[in-house]
DNA sequence: GAGCACTGC
C-alpha cells in the first residue's frame, strides 16, 4: 500500500460541510514543490488542482472513493493521474486507470501526460481506445482509456485486478457506459477494500453521486479506507460570463437567435459568437435567415459557419480556422460544441435552451429523437464556453423565471432514456444475475429492462432462468456490436455466409456509407442504382464494398460514387476487429459464393423481430409490423423504395412524422417461423396471410 | 420522396 500523507506532516485541514455528512477540503497552500524548473513543470504547477494535490492524495489515500468537483481549466485531468503515480500508486506493478467517455479526448490527455512526464507513449503512459491500443503490459503505469474499454475489459478480469486507482472522469455526462461502469465499480470495491475510485463530476451532481457510494454501514468497525466518500473542489479557470435573459418567452428561436446575433454585432465588441441550436435543419434556416438580414440592413463583417457531426471533416476544421481581420465568426453549433469539441476565441454565447435528445419507449420498443428543454446544467455548460478567453456574455434565449423555476437540474441519464439490450447482455456477462435488482446510480425502467430481456430471451442469448446460453449468449456477448447484429453473425456461420455478413455488419454499425449531400440529391440516388440489388439494402451494401476493395479502397472511386470515403476505411476496420473475433470464437468465415438467399436467411436469424407486412390494398406503402402491428413505411433513402415487395426485414426505425423502416431485406415470412418459432407460433395462426 | 443530437465497444 502507498503512503502518500503521513502522520506528522501538516495533515490537509477539513471543513465539514453545511449539510453535515460530507467533507470538504479547503486549500492547503503549497510550499515546497521539490520539482524541477523546466517550463512544463512550472506550467503544471500554476494549475489549479496543484494547491490541492496533497489534499487530494490525502483524500485518496484515506478514502475508498472521492469525488472530484472541478470546472474546465482546473488541470485534474491530466494532473491527478500523475499525482498518483509520484505518489506510489503505480508500484509493485499496478496500473492507474483514468476513463474518459470519448476515444478522442482519451488520445489527447495521454499525449499531454506522456509530455509532461517525458516519456514516450506508449510506455509508461499508455491509452486504449478500440482499434488502438498504445499501452505496454510490462512498462505502461498509468493508461487512459473509453469507459467502453475499461467495461469491455472487465469481460476478462471482472475485478480489474491490475488497477489501485480508477479514475472516472466526465462522470457528470451520465453517458450509458459511465453509468454501468458506475454501478460495476460499486460492487467491485465490497470485493476490493483497497481499489481506490476517484470520480470527477459537475458540482450539481457531486452530492447524489456521493450518496450512491457511500457504502457506510452503522455500528460496523471501519478496516481500510473510509467508505464514505470524500468531496474535494477544486476552481476552474475560465473567465466570468455575464448572464442575459429574455424578458417574455420567444416564439421561434431560430429567429430570434438570429437577431440576437445582429444585436451582439451591432453592440458588442469584437469576438466570436457561438449559437447553440438542435440540428441541421435549424442550422442551415439560421444561416440563411442571418445572410438575409445582414445583407437587407447591409451590415458587414459576419462569417457564419454551421457545426454539426455530419458535416463532412473538412467543413468542419472551418470552425477552427482563424477569424479574418475585422470581421466577426458566427458559429451555429448543435450540443457538438457543448462537449465533444472546445472552441477557442469565442467571448458571445446564444442559447437557444433546446437540445435533441434521445427517448426510447419500452411499449413501443421505438427509440425517438425529439427537441427536448436543455437541463440547468447543460446551460451553464453553455454559458462557460463564452469564457475561454476573455470575460464573456451569455444570452439565453429564455427567460430568468423559466430559468430558476422550470429548467430540471440536470438533464435524464442517458440509461434512462435508451434501449437497454446491449446493456442488460453486458452485466450478464459479467455475471450479474439479478438484473432488476442491480444498483444503478439512476435506475432504469423496470419497462425497458424487461423489453431488454424479451429480446435477449427470443434471440435465444437468455434461458428460461435469464442466464446467458451457452454457447450462442457467451458468444453474442463477446461481440462488440448491437446483439441483434451479432446473432446474424452467429447464424451466418451456420448458414456458410459469414464473409458476407460480417461486411453487412460493419456497414450497419456505421451511421452512414453515403456522402451526406443537399442539394445534389439527384446525383446520391443515380449513382446509388449502380449498386442496388433487387433483394434490398444489405446486399447494395456488399455491392458497395466488392466495388470499394476492387477499386483498390480509392478514395477517388468513392468520391465518384457518392461514397463516404471515411466511412468505407471504418467499414474495414470493423470488419477486420469482427473477424478476429470470429476467429477467437473458433467459427472460421465461409463465403456463400452469391447464394443471396443464405444471405437474407441469416439476416433475418438476428432481425426476426422487425419484420413487417405490406397492408393489402394500400396504395400508399403503408406496413404493420408483425409484432406490434404498428403502421410503418420504408423510408425513402432504401433501394426499396416504392418497390414495396409482401415481406421485409427492417435493421431500424427512424420516426419523424411517420415511422420510417432504414435499411430492408425481402424476406420469404416462412424463415420467420424457422428462425424464431417460439415466436411467430401464434402470429402464425392468426395473422398470416396464405 | 425524406432527413441524421452525441457518443462508444
Amino acid at each position: 500500500m502507498s503512503q502518500f500523507w503521513k502522520p506528522g506532516t501538516e495533515r490537509p485541514r477539513l471543513v465539514d460541510d453545511e449539510e453535515g455528512g460530507v467533507l470538504l477540503y479547503t486549500t492547503s497552500s503549497s510550499s515546497s514543490s521539490g520539482f524541477g524548473y523546466g517550463s512544463l513543470e512550472k506550467q503544471r504547477q500554476r494549475l489549479p488542482v496543484y494547491k490541492y494535490k496533497t489534499a487530494i492524495l490525502y483524500s485518496v489515500e484515506t478514502h475508498a472513493t472521492t469525488i472530484i468537483v472541478g470546472e474546465t481549466g482546473s488541470g485534474k485531468t491530466t494532473q491527478i493521474p500523475q499525482y498518483l503515480k509520484e505518489a506510489g500508486w503505480a508500484e509493485g506493478g499496478r496500473m492507474i486507470a483514468c476513463t474518459q467517455p470519448r476515444r478522442l479526448a482519451v488520445q489527447s490527455v495521454a499525449t499531454r501526460v506522456a509530455e509532461e512526464m517525458d516519456v514516450k507513449l506508449g510506455e509508461e503512459v499508455g491509452y486504449t481506445i478500440r482499434f488502438e491500443d498504445i499501452t505496454n503490459e510490462e512498462l505502461t503505469r498509468v493508461k487512459f482509456l473509453t469507459d467502453g474499454v475499461l467495461l469491455r475489459e472487465m469481460m476478462d478480469d471482472p475485478l480489474l485486478s491490475k488497477y489501485s486507482v480508477i479514475m472516472v472522469d466526465e462522470a457528470h455526462e451520465r453517458s450509458l457506459s459511465t453509468d454501468i461502469l458506475l454501478g460495476l465499480l460499486k460492487k467491485i470495491q465490497r470485493r476490493r477494500p483497497e481499489l481506490r475510485i476517484i470520480i470527477s463530476s459537475a458540482t450539481i451532481e457531486a452530492k447524489s453521486m456521493a450518496a450512491f457510494f457511500n457504502t457506510r454501514r452503522r455500528r460496523e468497525e471501519e478496516q481500510g479506507p473510509t467508505k464514505e466518500p470524500a468531496i474535494l473542489s477544486v476552481e476552474g479557470r475560465g473567465f466570468n460570463v455575464e448572464i442575459f435573459y429574455v424578458d417574455d418567452p420567444v416564439s421561434d428561436y431560430v429567429r430570434s437567435a438570429v437577431s440576437t446575433v445582429m444585436s451582439i454585432h451591432d453592440q458588442e465588441r469584437m469576438g466570436d459568437i457561438l449559437v447553440f441550436l438542435t440540428g441541421q435543419d435549424d442550422i442551415d434556416t439560421a444561416i440563411q435567415l442571418l445572410t438575409e438580414e445582414a445583407q437587407s440592413s447591409g451590415k458587414q463583417g459576419l462569417v457564419s459557419v454551421p457545426l454539426y457531426s455530419g458535416l463532412p471533416r473538412a467543413d468542419q476544421d472551418l470552425v477552427f480556422s482563424p477569424t479574418p481581420r475585422g470581421k466577426r465568426k458566427v458559429i451555429f453549433s448543435t450540443n457538438i460544441a457543448e462537449t465533444s469539441l472546445t472552441l477557442e476565441g469565442i467571448v458571445y454565447v446564444v442559447d437557444s435552451g433546446f437540445s435533441k435528445q434521445r427517448f426510447y419507449n419500452p411499449i413501443s420498443d421505438i427509440e425517438n429523437l425529439v427537441v427536448a428543454p436543455i437541463s440547468k446544467a447543460s446551460a451553464r455548460q453553455r454559458a462557460g464556453r463564452a469564457g475561454r478567453v476573455r470575460p464573456g456574455k451569455c444570452f439565453r434565449l429564455y427567460t430568468e423565471d423559466y430559468f430558476s423555476n422550470e429548467m430540471s437540474v440536470v438533464g435524464i441519464p442517458e440509461i434512462q432514456r435508451s434501449n437497454l439490450v446491449s446493456c442488460v447482455i453486458q452485466l450478464k456477462a459479467l455475471g450479474i444475475d439479478n438484473i432488476l435488482g442491480f444498483d444503478w446510480p439512476a435506475s432504469p425502467s423496470p419497462e425497458s429492462m424487461i423489453r431488454a430481456l424479451e429480446v435477449l430471451y427470443s434471440l435465444g442469448v437468455l434461458d428460461d432462468d435469464a442466464k446467458l446460453t451457452s454457447p450462442t449468449g457467451f458468444q453474442v456477448a463477446e461481440i462488440p456490436l448491437d446483439p441483434l447484429i451479432s446473432k446474424m453473425i452467429l447464424a451466418s456461420c451456420e448458414f456458410g455466409c459469414s464473409e458476407e455478413i460480417i461486411t453487412i455488419a460493419a456497414v450497419l454499425s456505421i451511421q452512414s456509407i453515403w456522402i451526406p449531400v443537399r442539394g445534389v440529391q439527384k446525383q446520391l440516388d443515380e449513382a446509388k442504382l449502380r449498386f442496388a440489388a433487387a433483394e434490398g439494402d444489405h446486399v447494395t451494401f456488399l455491392n458497395v464494398y466488392k466495388g470499394f476493395i476492387q477499386s483498390n479502397k480509392s478514395s477517388k472511386w468513392c468520391h465518384k460514387n457518392f461514397i463516404n470515403y471515411h466511412a468505407m476505411r471504418k467499414v474495414i476496420e470493423v470488419r477486420e476487429q469482427l473477424k478476429k473475433i470470429t476467429q477467437r470464437l473458433g467459427i472460421g468465415l465461409k463465403s456463400c459464393e452469391g447464394d443471396i438467399q443464405t444471405i437474407k436467411k441469416a439476416i433475418t436469424a438476428g432481425f426476426f423481430a422487425n419484420a413487417a407486412r405490406l397492408e393489402p390494398f394500400s396504395h400508399n406503402g403503408m406496413y404493420k409490423t408483425l409484432r406490434t402491428s404498428q403502421e410503418v413505411y420504408i423510408h425513402p433513402s432504401s433501394v426499396l423504395f416504392r418497390v414495396n415487395p409482401k415481406f421485409i426485414v427492417y435493421h431500424s426505425l427512424v420516426s419523424t412524422d411517420r415511422q420510417y423502416m432504414r435499411n430492408v431485406i425481402t424476406i420469404d415470412p416462412s424463415w420467420l417461423t424457422e428462425a424464431a418459432p417460439h415466436f411467430y407460433q401464434k402470429q402464425l395462426h392468426s395473422s398470416f396471410p396464405q
